[in-house]
DNA sequence: ATTATCTATAGATCTATAGATAATGC
DNA sequence: ATTATCTATAGATCTATAGATAATGC
């Protein structure tokens, strides 16, 4: 592999292991037994090796949310949905633990992030739709539909934080893909009030798959 | 005012204004024209000044969420607890923008936001018995009831994140308290299909005044 | 010839402390 | 006497570059 593409795979390494602002470019170029002056010649910084890696993400993500128009969605498709999109969380993870301070960082990466966010809401919203052409869920007006959609995008881009600051009982370096899959079993609670009774039944088992296990109250 | 309270206020001043990540001791000394010799005088280091003004904001927050329990809830008392809690969020904004990090530099500020977490889903777990019991709400069983005051906090708490990297369209200087208050409509959004019939008007007309003007897509 | 890499380092911070001095409260 | 403050600075990083050298591809 080129040296370059190694900067950009341990980086992220890095990054989801420790967290972005605990990794200087010392500590990617020492992790690859490379001198700064190398990683400098590939990179003219972090925020570079950065945007490259968001990029990635972005077209992971676009890539599994390419919604067929031409025929009906079924509750499968929703689950491939669901998991893929927890899965890229999960493989840049990393990303939106920093988010704010990565886009106050680099004005191309505020921009594409905007345009990412707006992609994913239509992309969530077009699923909604299509759910109710498929009789899963009752059909809904736009306006609630929109509100909807941005709730799903809410609680699915938040789960990480909580799992990793309100559930962890210790150090966070202890979470898993498996509990962060748990974050579908509170996107589906937001669908139960508006599915039809032919799939109610359906969608609970499903949603029952992923239920999280929640920590007790810490003890005083 | 004593130096150590001006030490506290200017450093959340800063913190809420420029993020923690971007304010060194040397910013807050420099910001109060006191030496950084000063500052240190007061507080062992950055760590401890953002613990106590973390209690300061845990202390406003329990304060605000302390659910009567003599008396049934009214649609008043629910607009004024989420009025509070965004209120609070907005005080202290700083807070949840670096909040893994936070909680990864300091095990006691860790410990005490799991606990804080977990009394603040257990109020809005009461929120919706009492709503039910005001015949506000329709009841729900518990287990539903627990997964939607987590919905609950993950909207609140991530709102504010979806503000300045979705919808700002250029610098994040911008958000206002009343833009974060709009984050209302969204928690509403999640109560819409357990409303009663009785009283689903009134909220319904209660969530329109913090409709949130969102912005249209970026254009390419 | 061009591309990739290393060594060495300047310059910019930041944290945290030691030690001196000033201000305050009995 | 005690509390508050300042000056000065050591020590630890980190970023980014200049300039030399090594490796590679025609």
């Amino acid at each position: 592999m080129k040296t370059r593409d190694k900067i950009l795979l341990s980086s992220l390494e890095l990054f989801n292991e420790r967290g972005e602002r605990n990794i200087t470019t010392n500590h990617i170029a020492a992790h690859l037994a490379i001198s700064p002056g190398n990683l400098y010649y590939h990179f003219r910084n972090k925020s570079d090796i950065i945007y490259e890696i968001f990029q990635e993400y972005e077209n992971l993500v676009d890539y599994y949310l390419d919604i067929p128009e031409d025929r009906a969605i079924t509750l499968e498709d929703l689950t491939f949905y669901l998991e893929s999109v927890f899965d890229g969380l999960w493989s840049y993870r990393f990303f939106h633990r920093d988010l704010e301070y990565l886009l106050d960082s680099d004005p191309r990466l505020r921009r594409d992030y905007r345009e990412f966010t707006n992609r994913c809401l239509a992309a969530i919203n077009r699923i909604f739709g299509k759910l109710a052409e498929a009789g899963i869920i009752e059909p809904q007006p736009e306006e609630l539909r929109s509100a909807m959609s941005l709730n799903v995008w809410l609680v699915i881009t938040n789960w990480m934080a909580f799992l990793k600051t309100a559930h962890a009982s210790e150090e966070s370096a202890s979470l898993t893909l498996t509990e962060l899959k748990q974050g579908i079993y509170q996107v589906l609670t937001l669908e139960i009030p508006y599915l039809t009774p032919e799939y109610r039944e359906r969608v609970m088992v499903l949603r029952e798959k992923y239920r999280p296990v929640l920590p007790e109250a810490a003890p005083a």
